[in-house]
DNA sequence: AAGTTTGTAAAATATATATTTAACGCATTG
DNA sequence: CAATGCGTTAAATATATATTTTACAAACTT
């Protein structure tokens, strides 16, 4: 028949895409995101844009999971919401920019952790101090809360450090040491 | 009485580790591991050393988790072991310097991520490629899949520039950059 | 070699997370 | 303003993960 080499071509297509899709959904663990997030993310790669009935229909999966998924990968700013003229549906589509997601998501997973942890420290050191402050406090506490404090203070130069990271990736001067394309 | 103040100091002490071990282990979901790991971690980074019934003892909770946890641990070089001459029991002691957990968990993590994407990437092409030997097939098709070839080449700027990232923490180039103690 | 101690594997339980079904509210349309 | 369509919330179910209990094997002790 007529269409034969297209069709074997057209399978190939999906085949080729379905490698990929089936990974990226697999890998995407790495962005906390659940499973049917990870492959709605995947699928919607490969894909213009779409509206929540048709991820449901290509995903086989319940409406209200789509609508939870898309919200997830939105805060990761994986993906993006189209406004469509006409159209009462929502429509979206998947950010193709691979550094986007990355800055995006560990940026801020990086943020939270340093914010946390400097300020756990800051109160922890306020109250070391009033430790130091008692002079009738004996040397060996001293000398145990003098330690923990130098460690705290040591564990400071990383999260101080982290905090530089996330500024060069969000400001890009990361991609001067690091060129996207050297 | 004449120990209230060291009483009182002891209090403080632990009270400013508690801080900082709660919050710690909050934020160890970062790094992919149990609730149980996280609190061991963040116990064992104000000790020396523990050993499985030390830590069962002070965290409140089963021997198998400690073992598990501390495994896991292992796993993200955050905890090594500690060979200990005289004692039949295995000791750890956890690292305390952020920045190798930073580099073995994260590096560990994105090597993966890139090393699967560019094998299923590879195979796609693979596939694609037969689409284009063929004369036969319809110039729609024929476009469409050099569109998904491109957005697969383009996608491998991203994973090599994770691979340079990996390389440059691992090799510690990226404190040159970005140094740990500007 | 019998008896302990230590660490871990396997099975059972508990807990948390993801997904679906059912129901609602809002906006738009006829 | 009733009726329909769309997205979301809430409750119910299913699934996966974490933890404990039980059981065992290896190494050491006596």
């Amino acid at each position: 028949m007529a269409a034969s080499h297209d069709e074997i071509a057209r399978e190939k297509l999906e085949e080729a895409k379905g490698y990929v899709i089936e990974t990226i959904a697999e890998t995407m663990d790495v962005y906390g995101v659940t499973p049917a997030a990870g492959k709605l993310y995947a699928t919607m790669y490969f894909k213009e844009q779409m509206n929540l009935d048709e991820m449901r229909e290509e995903l086989g999966m319940s409406k209200p999971s789509m609508s939870t998924s898309v919200r997830k990968l939105q805060e990761n700013e994986m993906v993006k919401k189209k406004f469509q003229k006409g159209s009462r549906k929502h429509t979206y589509a998947a950010e193709k920019d691979f550094f986007h997601s990355f800055m995006s998501y560990f940026c801020q997973l990086w943020d939270r952790e340093a914010k946390m942890n400097m300020e756990a420290i800051k109160h922890a050191e306020f109250t070391l101090d009033q430790i130091f402050e008692d002079e009738n406090v004996s040397s060996e506490l001293i000398e145990e809360a003098r330690e923990i404090y130098e460690q705290l203070e040591q564990s400071k130069v990383y999260y101080r450090w982290l905090e530089r990271l996330v500024a060069s990736i969000r400001s890009e001067e990361i991609y001067e040491f690091l060129p996207k394309n050297p």
